[in-house]
DNA sequence: CTAGTTTGCCTAAAAGCTTTAGGCAAATGC
DNA sequence: GCATTTGCCTAAAGCTTTTAGGCAAACTAG
């Protein structure tokens, strides 16, 4: 009867916005089928489980995560290539809560070796270059900033700076100004004793 | 027939080690109910459903947070303090993963004020105080704390570095390292221009 | 333009989860 | 010992996911 016009694609994009109006973890494939006016085995056409469209939700997420953390950091370096790329992350986390709760997903090693994740780590370390670090703790570097700017995003969302003042836009403002700082002046370990 | 004796209490313990196990959101009621050897419909008396089952594990792992930071943190000062409760997070995250997505729930409002989180949030301004920054810092100092601790954890639980060098420890020693040393050196807003 | 193949969406059905309603029996209290 | 409370039960409705098999629409020849 009437074809809707299925495609793995367009069952992805519907999934990210349903993941951001109800939550990443309230993805329902039956849902999903509602909203295309199509019965629920259908799906099983194009994505071949509930897990399957999870993963290629947060593999999306990413994607376009990291496209637009590229267009960001574009032509940019130091602290203002810092910022804008912190700043993407929060924006959209702001504007795509399910997306990025997708992006947060756990994927397998390959599967993670294979997403715009590495793009975006590749992104962090190249602004770190401009603050020269030496190499071990260019990683160190990176995976604070990484878990910043997550952890940032994670508790913003769940509503934990909210109806507190100073309002969160300031504090984010300030963490960055302390991120930049820090980077600038990176301790050295301290000796023990 | 023979009574097991189920309680509030004793569900919600169970439900804390099942999401030790399979992951928070893989909490199900009836696979509560199979380890109890019990109906599924007899759990109802002693938990509303299935989201309050959860907020109530959440609750339990707040509460066993605070518990074991207040323990780690009593007696110490500065970075001792710092080191200590940021380890007691990461420990406990190793240790129970499932818990501390738990306590990564979205509570509302009262139940949050009324939860051992607030206890948690004043305890890193006691260790703050060690460090004596102006008052609005203060805040946003916090704020950075708990979303790096809070992402460095979930990060690592994700498989976020394995399989990565350096090792995930040696990150962490120095992430705290550094941290302590942004706090002793927390930067005043640039000026613009 | 028709014949053959692919492919999309369907119906049917099994199996599992949540939640409510109502009942019997065990534990508790007087 | 009797009444009440309370714990666990059965039954049932309404969701969800997932597999299997079928018909028809849309491509792909010739």
């Amino acid at each position: 009867m009437a074809r809707v016009g299925l495609t793995t694609e367009r069952l992805v994009r519907a999934g990210a916005e349903l993941a951001d109006e109800v939550g990443f973890d309230q993805v329902i494939v039956s849902e999903l089928a509602r909203r295309f006016g199509v019965k629920v085995a259908s799906l099983y056409s194009h994505v071949k489980n509930s897990q399957d469209l999870k993963t290629r939700i947060a593999l999306f997420a990413l994607e376009e995560l990291a496209d637009l953390s590229a267009d960001a950091v574009a032509g940019r370096a130091g602290k203002d290539a810092l910022t804008a790329f912190a700043n993407v992350y929060r924006d959209y986390a702001h504007a795509h809560p399910g997306r990025v709760a997708a992006a947060r997903l756990r994927l397998d090693p390959e599967t993670a070796a294979a997403s715009a994740g590495v793009r975006l780590a590749q992104m962090m370390r190249a602004i770190l270059r401009g603050y020269d670090l030496p190499e071990p703790d260019q990683t160190h570097a990176v995976r604070l900033l990484g878990s910043t700017f997550h952890g940032y995003a994670s508790l913003e969302g769940a509503g934990g700076f909210s109806h507190s003042s100073p309002d969160s836009g300031a504090s984010w403002t300030r963490i960055l100004d302390a991120l930049d700082s820090l980077l600038r002046n990176w301790p050295t370990p301290p000796s023990t004793g």
